[in-house]
DNA sequence: CAACGAGTTCTACTTTGTAGAAATCTTGCC
DNA sequence: GGCAAGATTTCTACAAAGTAGAACTCGTTG
């Protein structure tokens, strides 16, 4: 990761998704949330392995199944977002509102 | 790159140096705005490979130097944004604001 | 038990991100 | 002119992140 806590475009929005799917956060439905609210494709390698990668940050934490209800399904991996996870997603979005700040791009209007 | 214009972070971040300095976007400029705004150590050789990369993906343009005036002083390479880098970077910004819409982490506060 | 569906693992590879030394080009100075 | 110095870009090499899609697991159900 070299310098300070560097979070990768993709990691980031795994990492939002996990916090906002909050007890329901496990690799299927994370997909489900990424391919919903971003609108974008994400396969299901490409999640993992970036949720793998982010455990091994200690953005993310593996385990604490909600509400100790031995669920009747499969094995689910379940995540939740780790303090500094949260920090690193408040970095990022600072680090996105200072670069952004003031910027007015000369206008890319969509033609009528 | 894969499907749609996908921007990494640091492309992102390079870009909008780009599109901040206008006139006077050239590397080592580009690389002192970083490490100023974004607080973020950038190596010179980062910031050119990542030029080039957005070159090839159209999203910045080289050329234009400024106002025709024949600097005196070395050779410089000048970028400008190009409307596909200013849609990149619109997308990119929404992308975030979707992402972040409504949630609320539950609260890193520093210690006191 | 075989087919099925929900989930997760694995394998293989492409893009991005980084570092730092090397090469260039100008200008100032002796 | 030759040479050191400063500014700037180019190169080389490698680590980390992003992606795709097939394979594998394990309950459920007919």
């Amino acid at each position: 990761m070299g310098r300070s806590g560097y979070l990768g475009e993709f990691e980031q929005i795994v990492l939002l998704a996990v916090a906002r799917l909050g007890e329901d956060a496990y690799g299927m439905r994370i997909r489900a949330e990424i391919e919903g609210r971003a609108g974008r494709k994400a396969t299901i390698g490409a999640v993992y392995a970036t949720l793998e990668r982010l455990v091994a940050k200690d953005y993310v934490r593996q385990g604490d199944a909600p509400g100790g209800e031995e669920r009747s399904g499969l094995a689910r991996r379940f995540f939740t977002v780790t303090r500094a996870g949260e920090s690193a997603l408040e970095n990022a979005r600072d680090l996105q509102t200072r670069m952004w700040a003031g910027l007015k791009l000369r206008g890319a209007r969509r033609r009528s």
